[in-house]
DNA sequence: TTTTTGCATTTTGCATTAAAAATCATTGAT
DNA sequence: ATCAATGATTTTTAATGCAAAATGCAAAAA
Protein backbone atom coordinates (compact mmCIF):
# COMPACT_ATOMS: atom_id res chain seq x y z
CA UNK A 1 0.00 0.00 0.00
CA UNK A 2 3.06 2.56 1.11
CA UNK A 3 4.83 1.36 -2.36
CA UNK A 4 1.64 2.11 -4.45
CA UNK A 5 1.11 5.56 -2.65
CA UNK A 6 4.75 6.76 -3.55
CA UNK A 7 4.28 5.38 -7.15
CA UNK A 8 1.52 7.81 -7.45
CA UNK A 9 3.18 10.64 -5.70
CA UNK A 10 6.27 10.47 -8.25
CA UNK A 11 4.43 9.95 -11.11
CA UNK A 12 2.67 13.17 -10.01
CA UNK A 13 5.55 14.99 -9.10
CA UNK A 14 6.81 14.08 -5.61
CA UNK A 15 4.57 16.94 -4.31
CA UNK A 16 0.92 16.25 -2.37
CA UNK A 17 0.48 14.63 0.44
CA UNK A 18 -2.76 15.93 -0.47
CA UNK A 19 -3.11 18.64 1.99
CA UNK A 20 -5.85 18.50 3.94
CA UNK A 21 -5.35 21.64 6.44
CA UNK A 22 -8.33 21.37 9.69
CA UNK A 23 -10.56 23.80 10.22
CA UNK A 24 -9.11 25.50 13.38
CA UNK A 25 -5.78 25.61 11.29
CA UNK A 26 -7.34 27.61 8.29
CA UNK A 27 -9.02 30.01 10.89
CA UNK A 28 -5.69 30.45 12.54
CA UNK A 29 -4.39 31.69 9.49
CA UNK A 30 -7.02 33.95 8.53
CA UNK A 31 -7.51 36.02 11.62
CA UNK A 32 -3.70 36.39 11.84
CA UNK A 33 -4.15 37.89 8.73
CA UNK A 34 -6.95 39.89 9.83
CA UNK A 35 -4.83 41.18 12.81
CA UNK A 36 -2.02 41.84 11.14
CA UNK A 37 -3.72 43.94 7.82
CA UNK A 38 -5.53 46.01 10.71
CA UNK A 39 -8.83 44.99 9.90
CA UNK A 40 -9.30 43.84 13.43
CA UNK A 41 -7.75 47.17 14.95
CA UNK A 42 -5.63 47.00 18.48
CA UNK A 43 -7.65 46.76 21.05
CA UNK A 44 -10.43 46.12 19.69
CA UNK A 45 -12.97 43.65 21.27
CA UNK A 46 -13.08 40.56 19.43
CA UNK A 47 -16.69 39.23 19.30
CA UNK A 48 -16.58 35.29 19.04
CA UNK A 49 -20.23 35.23 17.64
CA UNK A 50 -19.51 37.59 14.99
CA UNK A 51 -16.43 36.29 13.96
CA UNK A 52 -18.27 32.70 13.87
CA UNK A 53 -20.45 34.04 11.00
CA UNK A 54 -18.15 36.18 9.13
CA UNK A 55 -16.11 33.31 8.50
CA UNK A 56 -18.81 31.26 8.52
CA UNK A 57 -17.68 28.32 11.13
CA UNK A 58 -19.06 27.25 14.32
CA UNK A 59 -17.78 28.71 17.99
CA UNK A 60 -15.33 25.82 18.32
CA UNK A 61 -12.98 25.67 16.17
CA UNK A 62 -12.82 29.67 16.54
CA UNK A 63 -11.83 29.61 20.30
CA UNK A 64 -9.03 26.91 19.48
CA UNK A 65 -7.95 29.35 16.83
CA UNK A 66 -8.17 32.56 19.52
CA UNK A 67 -6.13 30.34 22.40
CA UNK A 68 -3.47 29.63 19.58
CA UNK A 69 -2.88 33.39 18.39
CA UNK A 70 -3.10 34.42 22.50
CA UNK A 71 0.11 32.00 22.72
CA UNK A 72 1.67 33.90 19.60
CA UNK A 73 1.00 37.08 21.28
CA UNK A 74 -1.52 38.72 18.55
CA UNK A 75 -4.45 38.56 21.11
CA UNK A 76 -4.87 38.92 24.76
CA UNK A 77 -7.59 36.64 26.34
CA UNK A 78 -9.62 37.87 29.08
CA UNK A 79 -11.60 35.06 31.41
CA UNK A 80 -14.70 34.90 31.12
CA UNK A 81 -14.75 38.35 29.08
CA UNK A 82 -13.73 37.37 25.97
CA UNK A 83 -10.90 38.14 23.79
CA UNK A 84 -9.13 41.70 22.70
CA UNK A 85 -6.55 42.62 19.90
CA UNK A 86 -3.10 43.03 21.12
CA UNK A 87 -1.99 46.63 21.42
CA UNK A 88 1.44 46.18 22.15
CA UNK A 89 3.12 48.50 24.66
CA UNK A 90 6.14 50.92 24.08
CA UNK A 91 8.02 49.06 26.61
CA UNK A 92 7.26 46.31 24.63
CA UNK A 93 7.57 47.08 21.47
CA UNK A 94 11.17 48.04 22.06
CA UNK A 95 11.71 44.85 23.53
CA UNK A 96 10.83 43.21 21.31
CA UNK A 97 12.77 45.21 18.48
CA UNK A 98 15.63 44.54 20.73
CA UNK A 99 15.16 40.91 20.33
CA UNK A 100 14.43 40.67 16.60
CA UNK A 101 17.76 43.02 15.90
CA UNK A 102 19.97 40.49 18.19
CA UNK A 103 18.06 37.14 16.39
CA UNK A 104 19.08 38.81 12.93
CA UNK A 105 22.59 39.68 13.61
CA UNK A 106 22.81 36.13 14.69
CA UNK A 107 21.23 35.30 10.94
CA UNK A 108 24.11 37.70 9.48
CA UNK A 109 26.55 35.71 10.80
CA UNK A 110 25.00 32.19 9.48
CA UNK A 111 24.38 33.98 6.56
CA UNK A 112 27.68 35.29 5.01
CA UNK A 113 29.02 32.17 6.00
CA UNK A 114 26.59 29.70 3.88
CA UNK A 115 24.55 31.96 1.34
CA UNK A 116 25.21 31.16 -1.88
CA UNK A 117 25.17 33.79 -5.03
CA UNK A 118 21.62 33.03 -6.06
CA UNK A 119 20.39 33.16 -2.49
CA UNK A 120 22.33 36.82 -1.94
CA UNK A 121 20.80 37.87 -5.70
CA UNK A 122 17.01 36.87 -4.38
CA UNK A 123 17.38 39.06 -1.55
CA UNK A 124 18.75 41.72 -3.78
CA UNK A 125 15.70 41.00 -5.99
CA UNK A 126 12.99 41.70 -3.18
CA UNK A 127 15.44 44.99 -2.50
CA UNK A 128 14.76 46.09 -5.70
CA UNK A 129 11.10 45.27 -6.31
CA UNK A 130 10.90 47.79 -2.80
CA UNK A 131 12.86 50.16 -3.80
CA UNK A 132 10.47 50.85 -6.96
CA UNK A 133 7.41 50.18 -4.68
CA UNK A 134 9.00 53.69 -3.36
CA UNK A 135 9.83 55.45 -5.95
CA UNK A 136 5.59 55.08 -6.92
CA UNK A 137 5.06 55.76 -2.75
CA UNK A 138 3.17 52.42 -2.45
CA UNK A 139 3.56 51.75 1.16
CA UNK A 140 1.55 48.84 1.74
CA UNK A 141 3.48 47.10 -1.38
CA UNK A 142 6.52 48.39 0.42
CA UNK A 143 6.03 47.53 3.29
CA UNK A 144 5.39 44.00 2.58
CA UNK A 145 8.57 43.56 1.13
CA UNK A 146 10.38 45.23 3.48
CA UNK A 147 9.11 42.21 5.89
CA UNK A 148 9.94 39.91 2.92
CA UNK A 149 14.10 41.31 3.06
CA UNK A 150 14.15 40.50 7.37
CA UNK A 151 12.16 37.35 6.60
CA UNK A 152 14.92 36.07 3.78
CA UNK A 153 17.71 36.69 5.38
CA UNK A 154 16.81 34.92 8.70
CA UNK A 155 15.40 32.01 6.64
CA UNK A 156 18.89 32.21 4.48
CA UNK A 157 20.46 31.50 7.52
CA UNK A 158 19.41 27.81 7.30
CA UNK A 159 18.29 28.03 11.16
CA UNK A 160 14.81 27.13 11.24
CA UNK A 161 14.11 27.74 14.87
CA UNK A 162 15.67 30.97 14.31
CA UNK A 163 13.46 31.68 11.34
CA UNK A 164 9.94 31.05 12.94
CA UNK A 165 10.74 32.44 16.07
CA UNK A 166 11.35 35.61 14.07
CA UNK A 167 8.63 35.56 11.66
CA UNK A 168 6.35 35.27 14.99
CA UNK A 169 8.40 37.83 16.77
CA UNK A 170 8.16 40.24 13.89
CA UNK A 171 4.31 39.72 13.25
CA UNK A 172 3.33 41.15 17.07
CA UNK A 173 4.58 44.39 16.18
CA UNK A 174 3.69 44.48 12.38
CA UNK A 175 0.77 46.65 12.48
CA UNK A 176 2.70 49.49 14.84
CA UNK A 177 5.76 49.17 12.69
CA UNK A 178 3.71 49.97 9.30
CA UNK A 179 2.25 53.43 11.39
CA UNK A 180 5.94 54.41 12.51
CA UNK A 181 7.02 54.99 8.49
CA UNK A 182 3.92 57.14 7.37
CA UNK A 183 6.58 60.43 7.86
CA UNK A 184 8.70 61.10 4.48
CA UNK A 185 11.91 61.31 6.13
CA UNK A 186 11.69 58.23 8.08
CA UNK A 187 10.68 56.48 5.22
CA UNK A 188 13.34 57.78 3.37
CA UNK A 189 15.85 56.64 6.22
CA UNK A 190 14.78 53.51 6.17
CA UNK A 191 15.26 53.18 2.87
CA UNK A 192 18.96 54.05 3.12
CA UNK A 193 19.46 52.02 6.02
CA UNK A 194 18.09 48.98 3.90
CA UNK A 195 20.77 50.03 0.96
CA UNK A 196 23.60 49.42 3.72
CA UNK A 197 21.99 46.23 4.45
CA UNK A 198 22.23 44.46 0.65
CA UNK A 199 25.54 46.34 0.72
CA UNK A 200 27.02 44.38 3.65
CA UNK A 201 25.06 41.16 2.68
CA UNK A 202 26.70 41.49 -1.03
CA UNK A 203 30.28 41.97 0.57
CA UNK A 204 29.42 39.21 3.11
CA UNK A 205 30.31 41.37 5.82
CA UNK A 206 28.69 39.85 8.81
CA UNK A 207 29.97 42.48 11.02
CA UNK A 208 28.98 45.21 9.00
CA UNK A 209 25.68 43.61 8.11
CA UNK A 210 25.15 42.90 12.06
CA UNK A 211 25.51 46.15 12.91
CA UNK A 212 23.66 48.10 9.84
CA UNK A 213 20.59 45.63 10.99
CA UNK A 214 20.72 46.38 14.73
CA UNK A 215 21.12 49.93 13.67
CA UNK A 216 18.32 49.18 11.71
CA UNK A 217 16.40 48.26 14.77
CA UNK A 218 17.06 50.90 17.08
CA UNK A 219 16.55 53.58 14.17
CA UNK A 220 13.16 51.80 13.95
CA UNK A 221 12.16 52.28 17.73
CA UNK A 222 13.01 56.09 16.59
CA UNK A 223 10.50 55.87 13.99
CA UNK A 224 7.72 53.90 15.94
CA UNK A 225 8.19 55.53 19.36
CA UNK A 226 6.20 59.19 18.80
CA UNK A 227 3.83 56.86 16.67
CA UNK A 228 2.63 55.38 20.50
CA UNK B 1 -19.47 43.53 45.92
CA UNK B 2 -15.85 44.51 44.25
CA UNK B 3 -14.99 47.05 47.41
CA UNK B 4 -15.66 44.52 49.86
CA UNK B 5 -13.14 42.07 47.49
CA UNK B 6 -10.66 44.52 47.61
CA UNK B 7 -10.76 45.20 51.04
CA UNK B 8 -10.30 41.05 51.56
CA UNK B 9 -7.29 41.35 48.99
CA UNK B 10 -5.76 43.97 51.03
CA UNK B 11 -6.02 42.03 53.87
CA UNK B 12 -4.77 39.24 52.95
CA UNK B 13 -2.06 41.20 51.61
CA UNK B 14 -2.13 42.44 48.18
CA UNK B 15 -2.31 39.29 46.13
CA UNK B 16 -4.88 37.71 45.04
CA UNK B 17 -6.73 39.19 42.20
CA UNK B 18 -8.63 36.36 43.38
CA UNK B 19 -6.97 33.83 40.91
CA UNK B 20 -9.62 32.17 38.19
CA UNK B 21 -7.68 30.69 35.50
CA UNK B 22 -9.56 29.27 33.47
CA UNK B 23 -9.72 25.36 32.49
CA UNK B 24 -7.57 25.16 29.56
CA UNK B 25 -5.38 27.22 30.90
CA UNK B 26 -4.87 25.51 33.76
CA UNK B 27 -4.50 22.19 31.70
CA UNK B 28 -1.94 24.05 29.49
CA UNK B 29 0.02 23.94 32.64
CA UNK B 30 -0.69 20.71 33.51
CA UNK B 31 -0.15 18.73 30.48
CA UNK B 32 2.94 20.96 29.64
CA UNK B 33 4.56 19.94 32.92
CA UNK B 34 4.02 16.02 32.51
CA UNK B 35 5.67 16.68 28.61
CA UNK B 36 8.52 18.75 30.89
CA UNK B 37 9.17 15.90 33.49
CA UNK B 38 8.88 13.20 31.38
CA UNK B 39 5.31 11.76 32.21
CA UNK B 40 4.93 11.76 28.67
CA UNK B 41 8.06 11.22 26.63
CA UNK B 42 8.56 12.23 23.41
CA UNK B 43 7.02 10.39 20.73
CA UNK B 44 4.07 9.28 22.61
CA UNK B 45 1.08 9.19 21.43
CA UNK B 46 -1.74 11.78 23.09
CA UNK B 47 -5.15 10.12 23.10
CA UNK B 48 -7.64 12.42 24.01
CA UNK B 49 -10.10 10.40 25.40
CA UNK B 50 -7.45 8.79 27.93
CA UNK B 51 -5.84 12.26 29.07
CA UNK B 52 -9.54 13.39 29.71
CA UNK B 53 -10.49 11.08 32.58
CA UNK B 54 -7.09 11.10 34.04
CA UNK B 55 -7.25 14.83 34.39
CA UNK B 56 -11.09 15.30 34.66
CA UNK B 57 -11.93 17.51 32.18
CA UNK B 58 -14.24 17.17 28.89
CA UNK B 59 -12.44 16.77 25.96
CA UNK B 60 -13.09 20.43 24.67
CA UNK B 61 -10.50 22.40 27.39
CA UNK B 62 -8.13 19.39 26.09
CA UNK B 63 -8.35 20.39 22.65
CA UNK B 64 -8.03 23.62 22.88
CA UNK B 65 -4.87 22.92 25.09
CA UNK B 66 -3.48 20.73 22.48
CA UNK B 67 -3.63 23.47 20.04
CA UNK B 68 -1.72 26.00 22.32
CA UNK B 69 1.35 23.08 23.30
CA UNK B 70 1.43 22.75 19.34
CA UNK B 71 2.14 26.32 18.56
CA UNK B 72 4.66 25.94 21.58
CA UNK B 73 6.22 23.32 19.91
CA UNK B 74 5.97 20.69 22.47
CA UNK B 75 3.65 18.45 20.53
CA UNK B 76 2.54 17.52 17.21
CA UNK B 77 -0.71 17.93 15.55
CA UNK B 78 -1.28 15.39 13.06
CA UNK B 79 -4.98 15.97 11.34
CA UNK B 80 -7.39 13.30 11.94
CA UNK B 81 -4.53 11.15 13.46
CA UNK B 82 -4.27 13.02 17.00
CA UNK B 83 -1.24 14.19 18.70
CA UNK B 84 2.32 13.13 19.53
CA UNK B 85 4.88 14.33 21.83
CA UNK B 86 7.18 16.32 19.54
CA UNK B 87 10.44 14.52 19.39
CA UNK B 88 12.82 17.17 17.98
CA UNK B 89 14.90 16.25 15.74
CA UNK B 90 19.04 16.76 16.47
CA UNK B 91 19.56 19.48 13.77
CA UNK B 92 16.29 21.18 15.88
CA UNK B 93 18.51 20.49 18.71
CA UNK B 94 21.42 22.62 17.65
CA UNK B 95 19.24 25.74 16.15
CA UNK B 96 17.43 25.91 19.33
CA UNK B 97 20.17 25.92 21.60
CA UNK B 98 22.10 28.22 19.13
CA UNK B 99 19.45 30.77 19.29
CA UNK B 100 19.55 30.15 22.94
CA UNK B 101 22.97 31.23 23.19
CA UNK B 102 22.56 34.21 21.60
CA UNK B 103 19.83 35.51 23.58
CA UNK B 104 21.33 34.85 26.84
CA UNK B 105 24.26 36.71 25.49
CA UNK B 106 22.17 39.63 24.62
CA UNK B 107 20.57 39.26 28.11
CA UNK B 108 24.26 39.34 29.49
CA UNK B 109 24.49 42.60 28.15
CA UNK B 110 21.69 43.82 29.77
CA UNK B 111 21.87 42.14 33.14
CA UNK B 112 26.14 43.40 33.67
CA UNK B 113 24.92 46.99 32.59
CA UNK B 114 21.38 47.39 34.71
CA UNK B 115 20.86 44.49 37.65
CA UNK B 116 21.73 45.48 41.38
CA UNK B 117 23.87 43.78 43.57
CA UNK B 118 20.78 42.21 45.10
CA UNK B 119 19.98 40.69 41.43
CA UNK B 120 23.33 38.87 41.09
CA UNK B 121 23.52 37.46 44.44
CA UNK B 122 20.05 36.21 43.77
CA UNK B 123 21.63 34.04 40.84
CA UNK B 124 24.76 33.34 42.94
CA UNK B 125 22.25 31.42 45.84
CA UNK B 126 20.60 29.08 42.81
CA UNK B 127 23.85 28.29 41.76
CA UNK B 128 25.57 27.91 45.23
CA UNK B 129 22.28 25.69 45.86
CA UNK B 130 22.71 23.60 42.80
CA UNK B 131 26.18 23.29 43.58
CA UNK B 132 24.88 21.27 46.66
CA UNK B 133 22.12 18.88 44.46
CA UNK B 134 25.82 18.40 42.52
CA UNK B 135 27.77 16.77 45.47
CA UNK B 136 24.71 14.54 46.41
CA UNK B 137 23.70 13.35 42.92
CA UNK B 138 20.49 14.79 42.49
CA UNK B 139 20.33 14.93 39.11
CA UNK B 140 16.76 15.95 38.95
CA UNK B 141 16.97 18.86 41.08
CA UNK B 142 20.17 19.77 40.13
CA UNK B 143 18.42 19.99 36.50
CA UNK B 144 15.76 22.11 37.62
CA UNK B 145 18.08 24.90 39.29
CA UNK B 146 20.62 24.60 36.48
CA UNK B 147 17.31 25.97 33.78
CA UNK B 148 16.89 28.06 36.85
CA UNK B 149 20.10 30.21 36.61
CA UNK B 150 19.69 30.41 32.84
CA UNK B 151 15.69 32.00 33.34
CA UNK B 152 17.23 34.01 36.43
CA UNK B 153 20.13 36.14 33.86
CA UNK B 154 17.57 36.53 31.13
CA UNK B 155 14.80 37.57 33.66
CA UNK B 156 17.06 40.12 35.12
CA UNK B 157 18.15 41.07 31.38
CA UNK B 158 14.66 43.20 32.12
CA UNK B 159 13.59 42.54 28.78
CA UNK B 160 10.25 40.43 29.11
CA UNK B 161 10.10 39.51 25.23
CA UNK B 162 13.19 38.41 26.05
CA UNK B 163 12.73 35.96 28.66
CA UNK B 164 9.27 34.60 27.51
CA UNK B 165 11.16 33.23 23.89
CA UNK B 166 13.88 32.15 25.49
CA UNK B 167 11.64 29.79 28.41
CA UNK B 168 9.74 29.04 25.17
CA UNK B 169 12.84 28.09 23.64
CA UNK B 170 14.56 26.07 26.48
CA UNK B 171 10.84 24.23 27.67
CA UNK B 172 11.10 22.63 24.01
CA UNK B 173 14.53 20.87 24.51
CA UNK B 174 14.37 20.58 28.24
CA UNK B 175 13.61 16.70 28.15
CA UNK B 176 16.69 16.33 25.70
CA UNK B 177 18.99 18.09 27.98
CA UNK B 178 18.00 16.29 30.96
CA UNK B 179 19.26 13.32 29.05
CA UNK B 180 22.42 15.19 27.69
CA UNK B 181 23.91 15.18 31.36
CA UNK B 182 23.91 11.79 32.01
CA UNK B 183 27.67 11.18 31.68
CA UNK B 184 29.79 12.09 34.88
CA UNK B 185 32.29 14.04 33.07
CA UNK B 186 29.81 16.11 30.89
CA UNK B 187 28.19 16.94 34.47
CA UNK B 188 31.49 17.86 35.83
CA UNK B 189 32.53 20.40 32.87
CA UNK B 190 29.02 21.61 32.96
CA UNK B 191 29.33 22.88 36.56
CA UNK B 192 32.69 24.36 35.85
CA UNK B 193 30.60 26.23 33.15
CA UNK B 194 28.65 27.55 35.43
CA UNK B 195 31.02 28.42 37.84
CA UNK B 196 32.68 30.94 34.75
CA UNK B 197 28.91 32.25 34.16
CA UNK B 198 28.79 33.30 37.55
CA UNK B 199 32.39 34.88 38.13
CA UNK B 200 31.86 36.78 35.05
CA UNK B 201 28.14 38.43 36.14
CA UNK B 202 29.85 39.21 39.43
CA UNK B 203 32.18 40.93 37.89
CA UNK B 204 30.11 42.35 35.88
CA UNK B 205 32.09 41.57 32.50
CA UNK B 206 29.64 41.65 29.55
CA UNK B 207 31.91 40.27 27.19
CA UNK B 208 33.03 37.41 29.05
CA UNK B 209 29.62 36.58 30.44
CA UNK B 210 28.79 36.13 26.71
CA UNK B 211 31.20 34.40 25.94
CA UNK B 212 30.45 31.81 28.64
CA UNK B 213 27.20 31.66 27.74
CA UNK B 214 27.60 30.94 23.95
CA UNK B 215 30.44 28.44 25.11
CA UNK B 216 28.16 27.00 28.01
CA UNK B 217 25.44 26.37 24.23
CA UNK B 218 28.13 25.12 22.46
CA UNK B 219 29.14 22.47 24.41
CA UNK B 220 25.90 21.55 25.70
CA UNK B 221 25.41 20.37 22.08
CA UNK B 222 28.19 18.06 22.46
CA UNK B 223 26.69 16.63 25.48
CA UNK B 224 23.45 16.45 24.24
CA UNK B 225 24.61 15.12 20.57
CA UNK B 226 25.16 11.85 21.24
CA UNK B 227 22.22 11.18 23.26
CA UNK B 228 20.12 11.75 19.89
C1' DT C 1 1.29 -18.10 2.06
C1' DT C 2 0.86 -13.44 0.88
C1' DT C 3 -1.70 -9.64 -0.54
C1' DT C 4 -5.81 -7.18 -1.00
C1' DT C 5 -10.43 -5.72 -0.05
C1' DG C 6 -14.28 -4.81 2.81
C1' DC C 7 -16.19 -4.22 7.37
C1' DA C 8 -16.20 -3.02 12.26
C1' DT C 9 -14.22 -0.29 15.75
C1' DT C 10 -11.92 3.52 17.38
C1' DT C 11 -10.76 8.28 17.27
C1' DT C 12 -10.91 12.77 15.79
C1' DG C 13 -13.37 17.09 14.14
C1' DC C 14 -16.99 20.19 14.56
C1' DA C 15 -21.67 21.80 16.03
C1' DT C 16 -24.90 22.25 19.37
C1' DT C 17 -26.51 22.87 23.85
C1' DA C 18 -26.60 23.66 28.67
C1' DA C 19 -24.55 26.08 32.58
C1' DA C 20 -21.80 29.74 34.64
C1' DA C 21 -20.33 34.34 34.68
C1' DA C 22 -20.47 39.13 33.45
C1' DT C 23 -22.78 43.21 31.85
C1' DC C 24 -26.62 46.19 31.63
C1' DA C 25 -30.82 48.28 32.97
C1' DT C 26 -34.24 49.15 36.09
C1' DT C 27 -36.01 49.95 40.54
C1' DG C 28 -35.91 51.32 45.22
C1' DA C 29 -33.74 53.58 49.08
C1' DT C 30 -31.18 57.20 51.18
C1' DA D 1 -30.53 63.24 42.69
C1' DT D 2 -27.36 59.70 43.45
C1' DC D 3 -26.06 55.31 44.64
C1' DA D 4 -26.75 50.51 45.52
C1' DA D 5 -29.03 46.31 44.72
C1' DT D 6 -31.56 43.09 42.11
C1' DG D 7 -33.12 40.91 38.07
C1' DA D 8 -32.78 40.30 32.84
C1' DT D 9 -29.89 39.80 28.97
C1' DT D 10 -25.79 38.85 26.82
C1' DT D 11 -21.51 36.36 26.47
C1' DT D 12 -18.35 33.05 27.54
C1' DT D 13 -17.20 28.40 29.05
C1' DA D 14 -17.32 23.56 28.95
C1' DA D 15 -19.74 19.09 28.00
C1' DT D 16 -22.15 16.18 24.96
C1' DG D 17 -23.53 14.32 20.57
C1' DC D 18 -23.09 13.27 15.80
C1' DA D 19 -20.66 12.75 11.52
C1' DA D 20 -16.37 11.90 9.08
C1' DA D 21 -12.05 9.81 8.87
C1' DA D 22 -8.54 6.43 10.16
C1' DT D 23 -7.04 2.14 12.06
C1' DG D 24 -7.18 -2.74 12.72
C1' DC D 25 -8.91 -7.18 11.65
C1' DA D 26 -10.68 -10.79 9.12
C1' DA D 27 -11.94 -13.04 5.05
C1' DA D 28 -11.24 -13.91 0.26
C1' DA D 29 -8.48 -14.11 -3.83
C1' DA D 30 -4.07 -14.68 -6.16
Amino acid sequence: MAGETGGVNQALGESLPIIRRSLHDEVVSRVRDLIIEGVLAPGARVHEGNLCDKLGVSRTPLREALKVLASEGLIELMPNRGAMVRRPTPPEVLDTLTVLGEMEALAAKLVCARAGDADIAEVRAIHMRMLDCFARRDRLEYFKLNQSVHSAIVRLSGNRVLAATHDTLQARIKRVRFLGNEREENWHRAVAEHEEMIAALEARDARRLGRALRAHMENAWQRVRDAL
